[in-house]
RNA sequence: UGGGGAGUCGCCAAGCUGGUUAAGGCACCGGAUUUUGAUUCCGGCAUGCGAAGGUUCGAAUCCUUCUUCCCCAGCCA
């Protein structure tokens, strides 16, 4: 029990306190399900629903999904699978200009990966906004009946200009006391494409003086003549996100509706228009409601979708999975793990407060992970030449290296030890500076599972860089031998046999910005990228390493934990991307 | 300056309806174990809860005032 990671418990927070409160009290006890979205009338005729709750994940395939998504795949997911519930994975496809079906692909991917799926009672939970358009439509007109909205006739610019001002209240638009019958008749020309894009747009009718913007007769229905994805050119009118997201919810009998808080303003729309609906017998009660939370802040990273195109478009990364993106895509290549995600999601916890997240804390649980999951291996990324001149040339001893420190049921395998051997460069120092306990003259070091060498010299090129060192073994000291501990030493070094390792192509990733805040205050964020982001080396690779299978994780010893990159590995010649280092408390 | 939110340790965050010694994680600082300067382990780390008043036997929790920060005036989501 002890090497068991305890399970991960979520850290209370106020969604699940609403949640627990509403199993509690029975609030959706009454709820009925069919097995698919529907009308009060659809969802009456079928079972009392098998799902304690519903959430959803609602992605806009407008763009790649990034960390920040992961935090509220998380949190609905999540939370459908601890309490018992269904969370629906939807596309909110209500906006055919800017949709494509790549990216439908990449976000269903992506929450995949996370480890999330939408199956559940023997139904998939994957739904289309735009497969709701009907209902939205049928909407609208019930709403128009009921005097609850118009058709506008202003431009634009004079809906901004009547509109009013943050202090200031709106002012009624000429058109906005139309008979219901005149407004159906104008509704209906839109959806028949009798007006041009823009000429008029249907307008809930609530209040132009409320305090709250968003109450002031917000728009619910615009002219588009565009392609969608989904529906083709079914449509020229499209319902706006504030009129088609709780009837995307209440069709679902989603429960509870979490949003970030930018939506908080919206709420009081949302309610509206469901108990509108539900007063016409569109919809039933109990309604869904809306929750919300802060979105991620992530330090050292940019999360704006502006941002994250302007740096694919312009070339300051390789494209939407370029590792050093903070794009699900991206954080795959680079080897973050999908377990490392769910794990800083519970660190993080969900509030309301805004707060920036340190980036160590994503890096560390990525660590964690990997450190419990990731074999050892054995790399030498900036290789130097070692001589064990005492030793004999043609001779390979093998020596036995553990797969894993704490799991020896993973067991070992043979690194052969031979005369001439690679070591990093930075194990050897010519002039030792204080607290430094491995190669330097005269100094002795352990080379891992192998001997005590002690060092006799060094060459240097006409440069004045080192070239070789040279060493002589202690023959008794071999590791797993009883002569092991007769020379104690502090240091400890990796390396690989000259004749036994391979040269392979590794990329050494760092943080692609170099300031906390990118772009805060009068900067430029592209100002402060790091420019030392991307290494591209040539190390030296233990042989085994030659099979890693595409996407496979490894620790590379002393250095920290590395991918076979997804994308450019080929079948015997992976290339290796740096996830992350090993925590360093020498080199501070 | 209208409306809506938020302010608990360097970074997150629990704490709901008043009574706990103000959880926990990350970071940090000690120390132990270690053939990864890793991991693991053990210990330390808020007389204080944005500020000031008030109510109360008792306040992070209730009341008042103040203050700082975030969001809202797309036919985007």
């Amino acid at each position: 029990m002890s090497s068991d990671k305890a399970p991960v418990t979520p850290a209370s927070n106020f969604i699940r306190h609403i949640v627990e409160r509403d199993i509690e009290q029975g609030t959706y006890k009454t709820r009925r399900w069919r097995g698919s979205p529907g009308d009060a009338a659809q969802q009456a005729a079928g079972q009392p629903d098998p799902a304690k709750i519903r959430t959803r994940f609602p992605p806009e395939p407008n763009g790649y999904l990034h960390i920040g998504h992961a935090k509220s795949i998380c949190l609905n997911f999540g939370l459908a699978r601890d309490y018992d519930g269904v969370c629906h994975l939807r596309f909110d496809d209500t906006n055919p200009e800017k949709e494509e079906q790549e990216y439908v692909d990449s976000i269903t991917e992506s929450v995949k990966w996370l480890g999330f799926g939408w199956e559940a009672n023997n139904c998939s939970h994957l739904f289309y906004a735009s497969n709701y358009f009907d209902f939205m439509y049928r909407a609208a007109e019930y709403l128009i009946e009921s005097g609850h909205a118009y058709v506008d006739q202003q431009t634009a610019d004079e809906m901004r200009a009547n509109r009013g001002t943050l202090t200031e209240p709106g002012k009624d638009s000429p058109y906005r006391n139309r008979t219901p019958a005149e407004n159906l008749a104008l509704f209906r020309e839109m959806r028949d494409g009798k007006h041009a894009d823009g000429a008029m747009i249907l307008r809930a009718k609530i209040d132009m003086a409320s305090p709250n913007i968003n109450l002031r007769d917000p728009a619910i229905y615009r002219i588009k003549r565009a392609t969608h994805h989904n529906t083709g050119d079914q449509w020229c009118i499209y319902p706006m996100y504030t009129f088609a997201h709780p009837i995307e919810d209440a069709l679902e009998q989603i429960t509870h509706s979490i949003c970030t808080l930018e939506f908080e303003d919206q709420r009081p729309f949302y309610d509206w228009l469901l108990e509108r609906l539900a007063e016409g017998g569109l919809l039933a009660h109990p309604l869904p409601k809306q929750y919300e939370f802060a979105r991620l802040n992530l330090t050292y990273v940019v999360l704006s979708k502006r941002r994250l195109i302007d740096l694919v478009e312009n070339k300051h990364v390789t494209g939407w999975d370029d590792p050093r993106l903070p794009t699900l895509a991206g954080a795959r290549r680079r080897g973050y793990t999908p377990e490392g995600f769910r794990m800083f999601a519970d660190r993080i916890g969900v509030s309301k407060a805004d707060s920036w997240i340190e980036y160590t804390i994503l890096e560390d649980c990525m660590r964690e992970v990997l450190n419990e999951s990731a074999e050892r291996r054995i790399a030498v990324l900036d290789p130097i030449k070692l001589v064990i001149d005492n030793y004999p040339e043609n001779q390979a001893e093998d020596c036995f290296a553990p797969n894993h420190p704490q799991k020896p049921e993973l067991g070992k395998r043979v690194v052969p030890l031979t005369r001439e051997l690679w070591i990093e460069r930075e194990d050897f120092m010519e002039v030792p500076s204080k607290g430094y306990f491995r190669l330097f003259p005269d100094g002795m070091v352990r080379l891992r599972y192998g001997y005590v060498v002690k060092c006799t010299g060094f060459e240097k090129d006409a440069a004045g860089s080192v070239t070789v060192v040279h060493c002589e073994y202690l023959p008794d000291t071999k590791s797993g031998t009883p002569g092991a501990d007769s020379v104690k030493v502090k240091g400890n070094i990796h390396w690989v046999s000259a004749a036994h390792s391979y040269a392979a192509e590794v990329r050494l990733y760092d943080r692609l910005f170099k300031e906390a805040h990118p772009g805060r205050g009068d900067r430029n964020y592209l100002d402060d990228i790091n420019p030392n982001s991307l290494k591209v080396i040539s190390a030296q690779l233990e042989t085994a390493l030659k099979d890693a299978k595409p996407e496979e994780r490894f620790q590379f010893e002393r250095h920290g934990y590395f991918v076979a990159d997804k994308k450019d590995s080929v079948a015997g010649k992976p290339v290796f991307n740096r996830t992350v280092t090993l925590r360093d408390a020498w080199q501070k």
